[in-house]
DNA sequence: AAATAAGATGAAAACCATAAAATGGGAAAG
DNA sequence: CTTTCCCATTTTATGGTTTTCATCTTATTT
């Protein structure tokens, strides 16, 4: 039987409410007081236990996280940001993977509410009706980290991913490729399928370039998927001087495939991923890739959460955070104004 | 003001012990009870608050994990198997990264046990006695994951890194080479350094195979080093003509480095790594590795701690799963017996 | 010195569920 | 027709805190 507040307070002759008070930190105790209190939980190696804590506060201190896939790159890096700032702000996290199954998305969110978790920081593609619904069925804060809802509901946490599709199209259109191919995410991601895939589309327009469908190809965000497409492009008759990937990955499967096919990145074919995770720089060449802060995301939406959760003012509920390029080998070096 | 159990009671017209028998499907309710009971949870929404369910029942079908840092492929592996399989039992999972410092494990292991989680997973690099006496502060069982403490007071999950480092190595001796590099880990990891470095040594020592220290050198697992150890491998006299690195980061620095320098691998400089994460596919050659099932290391000591928190018979409590060799292009075909 | 304010402490209720003990009704056993 | 047992259900106790609210000290003001 694990030592109570109440063995404490006997210990030290108090009452458990001025225990508590010492405990957590409150002004309102004579300091010898607490000296003494302090003595007794040393004495016998109190520990306070948080779950009757959590019930008398109704705070957990704990949030509800729920992400794809911990094991993805992208994910990871994500989590470790959301999980920092957390620490920062002395909460913990409970992590659940879902795949991004409706089904368990759901189910999850049901038993992280049953755990009173005091926010929730959500990750996935596609926010349906169902997912606002349950995210709503209580009033627990919640904020979506680099995925967003078609009517921004709800707080979240992105770039814009259809700006980033369009620079880094330009960039290759101001390369003077005519032939730009695109691996996109799968199109049921709004953000990451979607989005990209119109910024592509939108930047070749504006260039007048004409959208040739047999130079887009979805793929499904891993290795394996960027190298089948690409090497499907690179079957052509009119090959693509250039590839697009809407994750880094593919993009890495890209750049192989050229390399199979006895092609020189970025002489024969330049190459540009989306996210710049870790893998970029380990591969040869390096790969250019645009920037989506993975690591900043998680923590600003984690930082945006703790205001929701202690009721601070929030101006501004959709964070847009600045994306860039960043230049690498897989791309020809830029040009600079030149005559 | 959400709705409790005695809401639900008064409105099937029971008591709430009777609520709470259905909710947790004790079979002695009769059909009808149940039947009204559980229209009256769906007419008004009730959900079960999972803390007071922890205060009364004192179980809260948590599990902590403390892992040295989520956003490494290594252990995002990991935490993805602990998850599956805490899942599939029905547990959550709060999630902690350590970075590796004591005092930061220390005070993690103590919070964890005060919000009362059923188990503790834990994941680091050594295992001192501050650990073992944080751990065992209270009865809460614990597993390690992918490390073990000195004298095996704790049950754990790893590979047999002695032997994993050494079958490596000898693999190389029996590719005929003479000159076999080795870039280590941390040698405060007794396993994943200095056991992986002990077994190297082992290795060459019977094969008659004299250690020479200019072939060692220590690395901190991230790519970069990897990179620089080889290069500098590289600019010796007498050159290496193989490579076996603690991990697979290092070792695509290994081959990069070779690379860079004008090498051919594995034609000029033989590589292979250690643990085969999915990176290793990634790379051109690709990478030769040494298998550590990251991914079920976890999902066994999961287990593991189930049936230590169900009180269950445990037979073993040092578990070594098997480990093997994964050939690709980094390393040669393997000598199949010719003349 | 009296009145008042402010600070320190304690007693008891509340938080929401589970667990153990008690109750009542009906069936089987004697 | 009791007694015993079983089943469904209720009653009561319990879990370990925080949180009013009331009370008692002590300090400050006049």
């Amino acid at each position: 039987m694990p030592v109570t507040i109440y063995d404490v307070a006997r210990e030290a002759g108090v009452s458990m409410a001025t225990v508590s008070r010492v405990v957590n930190g409150n002004p309102n105790v004579k300091p010898l007081t607490r000296k003494k209190v302090l003595a007794a939980i040393e004495r016998l190696g109190y520990r306070p236990n948080a779950v009757a804590r959590g019930l008398a506060s109704k705070k957990t201190t704990t949030v509800g996280v729920i992400i794809p896939d911990i094991s993805s790159l992208f994910f990871s890096e994500l989590a470790r940001g959301i999980e920092d700032i957390a620490t920062m702000y002395k909460y913990n996290i409970i992590l659940c993977n879902s795949d991004q199954r409706l089904e368990k998305e759901l189910q999850l969110i049901n038993t992280l509410l049953e755990k009173q978790v005091d926010g929730l920081l959500f990750m996935g593609a596609e926010i349906k009706e169902d997912h606002l619904q349950a995210l709503t069925s209580s009033s627990v804060p919640t904020v979506l980290a680099a995925t967003r809802d078609a009517d921004n509901t709800l707080p979240s946490v992105t770039i814009d991913h259809f700006q980033a599709a369009y620079d880094a199209t330009k960039e290759l259109i101001d390369h003077g490729h005519k032939r730009i191919a695109m691996i996109t995410g799968p199109m049921n991601d709004p953000l990451g399928g979607l989005m990209r895939y119109e910024g592509y589309k939108q930047a070749l327009q504006d260039a007048g370039l004409k959208l040739d469908d047999a130079l887009v190809t979805q793929g499904n965000l891993f290795y394996e998927s960027g190298l089948r497409a690409t090497s499907q492009f690179l079957s052509l008759e009119k090959r693509p001087t250039a590839v697009f990937a809407a994750n880094d990955e593919m993009a890495i499967g890209a750049i192989h495939a050229a390399q199979d096919a006895g092609l020189k990145v970025p002489d024969d074919l330049e190459v540009i991923g989306h996210d710049n995770i870790r893998l970029v720089e380990m591969v040869r060449p390096r790969l250019t890739s645009v920037v989506q802060p993975m690591y900043d995301i998680g923590a600003v939406a984690m930082r945006l959460l703790t205001k929701y959760m202690n009721n601070e003012q929030v101006d501004q509920h959709v964070v847009l955070l600045p994306h860039r390029i960043e230049y690498r080998e897989s791309t020809r070096p830029r040009a600079t104004a030149t005559s």
